[in-house]
RNA sequence: GCCGGAGUAGCUCAGUCGGUUAGAGCAGCGGAAUCAUAAUCCGCGUGUCGGGGGUUCGAGUCCCUCCUCCGGCACCA
């Protein structure tokens, strides 16, 4: 079964921060899961550089957009492997391939009869260059970036005949209850769709930078337009010569936090309806991390650093912590204290020390010869019916709950060992087949633990597989060391 | 204002179709053990399940109402 898992493409003008490692973290155990599972997986993430906001960076610093999209898709491109996300491609909306495609799709839409020029009007702030919502008008109707007057400004658009959407976009809904998820975000797409659609406007005449319109080259495409199709496009190009798109489209599941839903739930199905192609399975919505129950913000001093996180103690921890300590899909808190409590408690002591007591116990009671015992007949249901109840976690994208339940048989292990008493086994002679079936049943519970955690941890999973597929087994330095 | 979500132990939260004395983790206190990163394991909870009302043999779980907090309510990339 193909798998394709996408992240939103990151806005350039922003620097990547915690947020951004949280969803790309989402998808990357998504995609690392379904791989192990020997699915045909895609992880495509990216980023998204048209528009205003960049274009005026860009004059600010007297460089030109494309420059500034240059410099900054790196700096996203820079955090995957700090935060060991291993997309199968990186898109750019700048890529000359996306715009062709765009432009193409574009073309088709229109031709279907679902773009049509109309007027754009609102109040206009010449300094910004763009309309202003009646939420951005200051006091006095002035912007209130620039403290000047607005204007009231028209614009001739080209604009996207989103209400023609409206009852097939219901009918989508109703029918696939599980289309957006959690459940909530699904009922808050739906509402917002019941309250009535309107057509939105799909091109630009105050900017150049992004993509022409094909028909009309003095407008260029609106970011949003431009940006969601990056989906589509990118399985065009992604491999050079190959056209990935029949064996990945549609998606199997788009991944973003909140702030985007609407654009996801309801833009996005309605523009694939007009290009008459698939929808995506599966759109799923995460929450926001909270610094201390506040949204983060620097100026308040409450961000947890995940580039100290990482130095410090490593990308495994920080993946494990972001998803053990907040339930995916809700807003969540995390800290530096919070994290340093789990990282002790349940990586060091729950895992890690697991880990070192079982390869200490078995080069020193086996002399590293791994017993060849059957697993504890005690153990062996909870350890076997540990993979399918994570797959059908993940089939549901409960990162959470998944980890919980592995967590579940960690500790099991630890309990194992204290029922076992394997030091006092290893005194006496006739415990001896009952030592080897405590010393292979523990080799197998961390196998299939360290199976399943592989995804949130790869680098120290890979470490203690090797360790335990070793023909003999040593002692390792602690996976996750105590400062 | 309208729509949606949340309010459960000191803290963070889980509680599937209503059903046995409401659970977990953390923190705290006591104990056991010594294989291990002094790591582990066991024991210890008098919680108005936000308030009130209702349905029911029975409600944290359903209905009504009120309070508090959060989010959405269109082009913000």
């Amino acid at each position: 079964m193909s798998y394709y898992v996408t992240t939103p493409i990151y806005y350039v003008n922003a620097q990547p921060h915690l947020g951004h490692a949280y969803t790309t973290i989402a998808a990357d155990i998504l995609a690392r899961h379904m791989r192990a599972r020997g699915e045909d997986v895609f992880f495509l993430t990216g980023t998204d550089e048209h528009g205003e906001p960049v274009a005026l960076a860009a004059e600010a610093e007297g460089v030109s957009p494309q420059e500034l999209a240059d410099r900054n898709a790196e700096r996203f491109r820079a955090l995957l492997p700090r935060i060991e996300a291993e997309p199968d491609f990186f898109i750019r909306t700048s890529d000359p391939e996306h715009k062709r495609r765009v432009s193409e799709v574009l073309e088709r839409v229109k031709e279907a009869g679902h773009v049509y020029k109309g007027l754009y009007e609102g109040w206009y702030c010449p300094r910004c260059a763009d309309f202003k919502t009646d939420t951005e008008i200051a006091a006095g109707n002035t912007c209130p970036i620039h403290h000047i007057e607005l204007t009231w400004q028209r614009e001739e658009n080209w604009f996207f005949r989103l209400s023609a959407f409206q009852e097939r976009l219901e009918a989508l809904f109703a029918a696939q209850p599980g289309f957006v998820r959690p459940g909530h975000r699904h009922n808050e797409a739906r509402s917002f769709i019941e309250s009535g659609l309107r057509d939105f406007s799909i091109s630009r005449s105050s900017i150049t930078w992004g993509i022409p319109i094909p028909w009309d080259p003095d407008q260029v495409v609106y970011v949003w337009f431009d940006a969601l199709f990056n989906y589509y496009t990118a399985l065009g190009f992604a491999r050079p010569g190959e056209d990935l798109t029949a064996r990945f489209w549609p998606a199997t599941l788009h991944v973003m936090a909140k702030d985007i839903l609407k654009f996801h739930t309801v833009f996005w199905p309605a523009m694939l309806m007009a290009a008459e192609l698939a929808l995506p399975e599966q759109i799923y919505v995460h929450g926001y991390l909270l610094m201390d129950g506040e949204k983060m913000s620097k100026s308040l001093g409450n961000v947890l650093d995940p580039f100290v996180i990482i130095e410090r103690f490593g990308a495994d921890a920080l993946r494990y912590y972001l998803f053990r300590e907040v339930s995916f899909g809700s807003d969540g808190s995390v800290s530096t204290v919070g994290f340093e409590t789990r990282y002790e408690t349940e990586l060091a002591n729950e895992y890690g020390n697991l880990a070192s007591r079982t390869l200490a116990m078995v080069a020193r009671y086996r002399d590293g010869a791994a017993p060849a015992a059957e697993t504890d007949p005690a153990l062996a249901g909870e350890l076997g019916s540990l993979r399918a109840e994570v797959a059908a976690l993940m089939d549901r994208v409960e990162l959470t709950q998944a980890l919980e339940v592995i967590w579940r048989r960690v500790r099991r292990l630890n309990r194992y060992v204290e029922e076992r008493e394997p030091w006092k086994q290893a005194k006496d002679p006739d415990a001896a087949a009952a030592l080897d079936v405590t010393l292979a049943s523990l080799i197998a519970g961390l196998r299939a633990v360290t199976r399943e955690l592989a995804p949130y941890l790869p680098a120290m999973a890979a470490r203690l597989t090797a360790a335990l597929e070793a023909p003999r087994l040593e002692p390792i330095a602690p996976l996750f060391p105590k400062p």
